[in-house]
DNA sequence: TAATTTATGTCAGCTCATGACATGTGACAA
DNA sequence: TTGTCACATGTCATGAGCTGACATAAATTA
């Protein structure tokens, strides 16, 4: 009886359904191209109800982004006290794809096609990295309590910069995606993350 | 004969009057709760001519980021080829705030107000964020073309970024702007340059 | 002054997004 | 089973952002 009742099951269904009929849509056509009406239609739903599932177009896009990135924050918030910054940083980084590669197969499937359609659309990358920035806020809070600094340190800020923009550019820029690029991503992700460690100094990420 | 002509200059004032006008309301009311409208009868001109002069709402708060943007580049175009990557790439980022002290008093004003209300707008904030993905393309083409690099290397990616993410932390979270906080300004900005030189392997931009 | 260019105004229309209210469908207890 | 309640959905109306088409007024050039 572990079932969550009809009407919830129900709700996920259509969720879904309305996240697979936008991308595919926006795939097709465009995102610009394609209008909220016919995402609707496509799941046989009034565009009124596509709205309260998602509060804007650009949502629909996003969402599987938005779910990377508490995972991120999750993550982070278990890493033990002693490590450094930075450290537990990179291993809040890699949370994200270690997530993924526990999905289902058609949850990986959405989230390369999500990814595809947002590098591809200036406007939805503006979106991605507009919530890539407000988590930063959170992270840079976190590691502040972390490590006991003030509101107007620098450093807290720095750390996470470098971190988010390690995952950033671990993720960008891939070769266009195949069937199932997630163990190619983790790869890149990798890269950047020894790429980094290599350019900084020890210790650099505490004062 | 200097003189750009009577029509040129008003729709230069046009424009100013416009930016100015916008950045009062956003300022006063908000981003969102201004409308178009508003703006173009404040100015006295028609909704419709405001879309001739920019293409959409929020680029009317983010005409003054963008020539920043441009001047970066400018700069790095400049710098001596011996120059390694990052120290070039510091300079570039610098040369937005020079470019801005040897501005009009009125166009310092402008900007600093631009930057309040980006940074106390999300969605401001993610279309400038957006706009420094973008340049940072450029940017990355122009390094990779400096040292001579493929198109598929890390390195490159990673230095602009790295630098981008000073420049960002370098503008952002300042106190609460008062008659001109250029100064201020600069003054994070090198803060910032310096915390990331010293926390940086030497040569590490370099392979 | 006349001819040509071009900035602006007007209007009509599309899409995104939201509030208000009605309706239908699952949940749950008697 | 049935009846009630909660809530998901549909319908309608509205406002704001943005664009195309065409007319008008102003500046430039001859």
């Amino acid at each position: 009886m572990g079932q969550p009742g009809l009407r919830e099951r129900k709700k996920q269904k259509t969720r879904l359904a309305l996240i697979d009929a936008a991308l595919d849509l926006f795939l097709e056509q465009g995102y610009e191209a394609t209008t909220v009406d016919q995402i609707a239609a496509a799941v046989d739903v009034s565009p009124r109800t596509f709205f309260r599932y998602f509060a804007t177009k650009e949502d629909v896009a996003l969402s599987l982004h938005v779910d990377g990135q508490e995972a991120m924050l999750a993550e982070l918030a278990c890493r033990p006290g002693e490590e450094s910054p930075f450290t537990a940083l990179s291993h809040a980084v890699r949370a994200m794809v270690t997530m993924l590669e526990e999905e289902d197969l058609a949850e990986r499937a959405r989230f390369l096609k999500a990814r595809e359609v947002i590098d591809n659309t200036p406007a939805l990358f503006a979106g991605s990295m507009r919530r890539v920035m407000e988590n930063e806020r959170q992270l840079i809070a976190e590691i502040a309590r972390r490590e006991g600094s003030g509101g107007d340190d620098l450093l807290p800020h720095f750390v996470v910069a470098l971190a988010t923009t390690v995952a950033r550019v671990g993720f960008e820029f891939c070769p266009p995606t195949g069937v199932d690029d997630l163990a190619a991503l983790a790869a890149r992700l990798e890269a950047t993350l020894a790429l980094a460690e290599r350019s900084l100094r020890p210790g650099w990420d505490r004062p």
